[in-house]
RNA sequence: GCGGUUGUGGCGGAAUUGGUAGACGCGUCAGCUUGAGGGGCUGAUGACUUAGGUCGUGGGGGUUCAAGUCCCCCCAACCGCACCA
């Protein structure tokens, strides 16, 4: 074996054996335990970033891992390859977005198999091509037969020069990105599909979800909002246009109803769009202005908080349903059209925003609710649920109480109802991008909308375009959208499904991916699903995570899979973040500057005292650790480091750093020190090997000394820990950080013997092994040549190879570290046999000469001993 | 704003069930090794200190024999908020 540690042509080679062999070709095979492990696929956006690699390393380790457990592993990989970044860059480059995703992918495919990850290859799938969004289109087709796909109109941004729709992060400060007009909001007609007919559904499994982390979980349930209330509907007073007004509003606290002094509705609702036309004939504009203005409103729901609540006035009045009194209405920017009635009740005594609204436009504040902590009215509102006060029959009830004495009042004069509402709002799948996969609907000249024939579809999407930087090019080509049904002409829906579409269900596809007769071969998806673990970012903890498990839903209620989730087990990872560096241009921009080309001076203790530049020598201002991106210059291209290091290296060091939930921490310095440590471990195993020159080493019956017992047993401690670490608490960092302990124990142990030898090689076999997920390469190199040591057989290799056992012998202690305290503090360690009585481990501590200084002259009150740990006495 | 998370030496982090705070790694310092090196090896390394100890896990309070860990209040940073993926 060479004596030094050559990364890039043992990466190499280990990789071809991998290729040649198909060793992670994933068969379906029933005498075995399945494992599905799967690491969300990337957008392919030219290059790996570190984020992936963190990503796909995890999903790699635990792949490893399980398949050395004797679990029949499938891990696919594929690419989720529809997007608006591809449109950006085939405008900037002038060329498709087909052409420049296919090349990304290619590029991206070798990055990956140049990290070594364990793939079935066979399996991937690009979701851009027609054999992937083919079925994708099927299935709405059949969502849309079963009711669960309707069309309505919602509204999006508008950009009133380029005249196109924009995406909300190409609206920058209410402007459109490239035109730098002012982004309106316009209404038009687009599909929706039924999320809302499951959100009990997908409420109540997350019960199901034991494996998943309570804050996802604890996310998605405030996502989906289940709350119970009353919809009751107001009347409005006098006539409006000749017809009787009314409009809806939803509460859930029906309590503080007789605390309503007014009512709000969206500036887009009907009635204020009325009044707003009304008014205007009597020459009063304001109602008009302020319905315009909220136009060039966000959307966002961050936006809609940050900004200043404002209204106006719409003349009318509503008829309070209980008592009759008249209510001011008000137009209000704080209320959408989009979500729920477009209408709501205020009651600024006991809703903050409302107490707010009010105090700004001078209108009636009540008081109807008391609470034991008080709270001053004149001050802020009292959101606490108490007592009812001012509120004539409903006085002295508690929250529950006056939530049934009033909704049953309302019911039974026909003004209202009790109901269960969810915060979640129905699914819209349009956009009006060109690069996604064709809504297959057709739009007939009666203003009907139907669905593609089955076997008319795939609706193909047209990869050969030019962009024209504006308009989707099959909105662009009148031909296009050209088509007949039942022999009248009709036109294809040009828009395209939101992408969230093809993530839904990939994890399915892998499971048949080339199945050309069938979205999904049941046989084949019960077998494998669901996903045993998942893997990905927590910034996917709502969106996708919940539309995916609708559409897991979705499936199984046609048919095609069986259990109720997609993801048994869910762990999300932190962002990997990397120091910046920034200095002020002239005009008093940062300029940002790549940590590559930053020194950083430390004085004798380590302090870090200034940065500067490598290129001029001139100091640079330290900004901290930012999640790595282009904006702040400050990525690390994996490709350099991998050239400079091998792919085992970075590996390594992405397990090490930080435990798989948390933020990343990138360092040059931190890789440098997981390099070191692969080459120590290489370097142990090659010396052994010198120093047992081909000799077989026996391994069994062998007397060992003390010393050689005790290595032995951290041996086998350390494997119990490394097991648990990685197989339960998927916390690879301190699985590392025993393995690096054990091998500062090992690198100081003799080698002479044969004792010796029998512990060490025993003890190098464990790590090879339990390395192996992490530094496959190498590991794959080192077995071989242990394997050659231990029986002249070197046929198995170590992915075949079986994860170390515990050999419980070996742990028995026969001596335990007592800690003492006096009162809590640290005051002695004591070593006993382990079979040492409670009444002379007490007896031993109370007599210790550091304990005694602490006792003296004091009364023993009490002591604690916690068996084979600690002893408190508790002494004043 | 709403929902979620995080905060421990010079730095990344460990402490899994309330029981030795700082494992492991980085950095720094000292020594050894090499013809030489940004290589390899050995050791030290929370702060203060009258050298016996004292203090110390974002801040403040509490529960307990014992709190990084449990409870209450506060501060800061980060993630998501429905058309980025």
């Amino acid at each position: 074996m060479e004596a030094i540690y050559n990364p890039q042509s043992i990466e190499a080679t280990v990789q071809k054996f991998w290729t040649d062999n198909e060793t992670f070709k994933a068969v379906e095979d029933d005498s075995k335990k399945k494992f599905y492990c799967l690491a969300m696929f990337p957008y392919p956006s030219g290059r790996l970033h570190m984020g992936h690699v963190r990503n796909y390393s995890l999903g790699d380790v635990i792949s490893r891992y399980q398949r050395m457990q004797g679990k029949n592993v499938m891990q696919p990989m594929g690419w989720d390859a529809f997007g608006l970044p591809a449109e950006n860059a085939a405008i900037k480059n002038k060329s498709a977005p087909g052409k420049w995703t296919y090349q990304n992918i290619d590029y991206m495919r070798n990055q990956l198999q140049s990290l070594g990850f364990g793939y079935d290859w066979n399996r991937e799938l690009a979701t851009c091509k027609q054999d992937y969004y083919r079925w994708e289109q099927w299935f709405f087709t059949k969502l849309f037969e079963k009711g669960l796909v309707y069309k309505k109109n919602a509204s999006v941004n508008w950009d009133p020069v380029d005249q196109t729709v924009l995406a909300n992060e190409q609206v920058i400060d209410g402007r459109g990105w490239r035109s730098g007009a002012i982004v309106e909001k316009k209404e038009i007609p687009q599909w929706f599909i039924k999320i809302t007919d499951y959100a009990q559904e997908l409420l109540d499994d997350l019960d199901l979800l034991t494996d998943w982390p309570e804050q996802v979980k604890t996310m998605q349930r405030n996502w989906i909002g289940r709350s119970q209330g009353v919809d009751m509907t107001f009347q409005v007073d006098g006539l409006v246009e000749d017809k009787q007004g009314s409009f809806d509003v939803y509460t859930t606290r029906p309590d503080t109803l007789m605390g309503v002094t007014y009512v709000a509705l969206a500036a887009e609702h009907p009635l204020a769009v009325i009044c707003s036309k009304v008014n205007a004939s009597k020459g009063n504009n304001e109602l008009a202005d302020f319905i315009q203005e909220c136009k060039g409103n966000q959307t966002t729901e961050a936006d809609m908080a940050a900004m200043e609540k404002k209204g106006v006035d719409t003349g009318l009045k509503a008829i309070h349903p209980l008592t009759g009194k008249l209510v001011p209405v008000w137009a209000a920017n704080f209320v959408l059209m989009d979500y729920g009635s477009g209408a709501v009740m205020s009651v600024p005594g006991h809703d903050q925003r409302d107490y707010e609204f009010a105090k700004k436009y001078n209108l009636e504040i009540k008081q109807v609710i008391t609470t034991l902590e008080g709270g001053d009215i004149t001050k802020a509102a009292i959101t606490e649920k108490g007592k009812l006060i001012n509120s004539g029959e409903f006085d002295g009830l508690d929250f529950e109480q006056a939530f049934k004495a009033i909704s049953d009042k309302l019911i039974s004069e026909s003004k209202g109802k009790v109901t269960t509402n969810f915060r979640l709002r129905d699914w819209g799948v349009s956009r009006q991008r060109y690069w996604g996969t064709p809504i297959p609907m057709i739009n007939l000249a009666n203003g009907e909308s139907v669905p593609v024939p089955e076997n008319e579809l795939p609706v193909v999407l047209p990869e050969d375009v030019v962009m024209n930087g504006v308009t989707s090019p099959i909105k662009d080509d009148p031909e296009w959208a050209k088509t007949t049904f039942n022999g009248e002409d009709a036109l294809r829906e040009t828009d395209t499904f939101d992408t969230f579409m093809e993530s839904s269900w990939y994890y399915a596809r892998y499971c048949s991916p080339n199945d050309d007769t069938q979205m999904l071969d049941p046989a084949k998806a019960n077998y494998w699903l669901p996903v045993d673990q998942y893997i990905g970012g927590i910034e996917h903890a709502i969106l996708h995570l919940l539309y995916s498990r609708f559409f897991h839903k979705l499936l199984r209620d046609v048919g095609l899979v069986e259990c109720d989730e997609p993801y048994k087990k869910l762990l999300c990872q932190g962002m990997v973040l990397a120091d910046t560096y920034y200095r002020e241009a002239e005009n008093g921009a940062q300029e940002w500057i790549a940590p590559s080309d930053v020194t950083v001076e430390r004085d004798e203790k380590g302090h870090v005292t200034s940065a500067v530049s490598k290129l001029d020598g001139d100091a640079v201002i330290s900004a901290g650790m930012s999640k790595m991106s282009k904006s702040k210059n400050n990525g690390i291209d994996p490709q350099e480091v991998i050239n400079k290091y091998g792919a085992d290296t970075v590996r390594l060091f992405i397990m090490f750093t930080s435990p798989p939930e948390q933020t990343l921490e990138w360092s040059d310095a931190g890789v440098e020190g997981a390099y070191r440590f692969v080459k120590r471990v290489y370097k142990i195993v090659h010396d052994f090997t010198e120093k047992t020159d081909g000799e077989v080493i026996l391994t069994q019956n062998l007397t060992l000394n003390s010393d050689q017992k005790k290595l032995r047993r951290e041996l086998h401690k350390t494997i119990v820990k490394v097991t648990d670490d990685i197989g339960r608490r998927n916390t690879f960092n301190t699985a590392i950080a025993a393995i690096m302990e054990l091998m500062n124990h090992l690198s100081k142990a003799p080698m002479n013997t044969p004792e010796d030898k029998a512990v060490m090689l025993e003890s190098l076999r464990a790590v090879v092994l339990m390395l192996t997920p992490i530094t496959p390469h190498m590991c794959h190199y080192l077995w071989k040549e242990l394997e050659q040591q231990v029986n002249n057989d070197s046929s198995m290799s170590v992915e075949n190879a079986p994860w170390p056992i515990v050999d419980e012998s070996a742990l028995v202690e026969d001596e335990k570290l007592i800690i003492v305290q006096v009162n809590g503090k640290l005051r002695a360690k004591i070593t006993v046999a382990a079979d040492t009585s409670k009444e002379t481990v007490e007896s031993l501590g109370l007599n210790n000469e550091h304990v005694l200084k602490f006792t003296e002259g004091k009364t023993i009150r009490k002591v604690i001993y916690i068996p084979g740990k600690l002893l408190n006495i508790v002494a004043n």
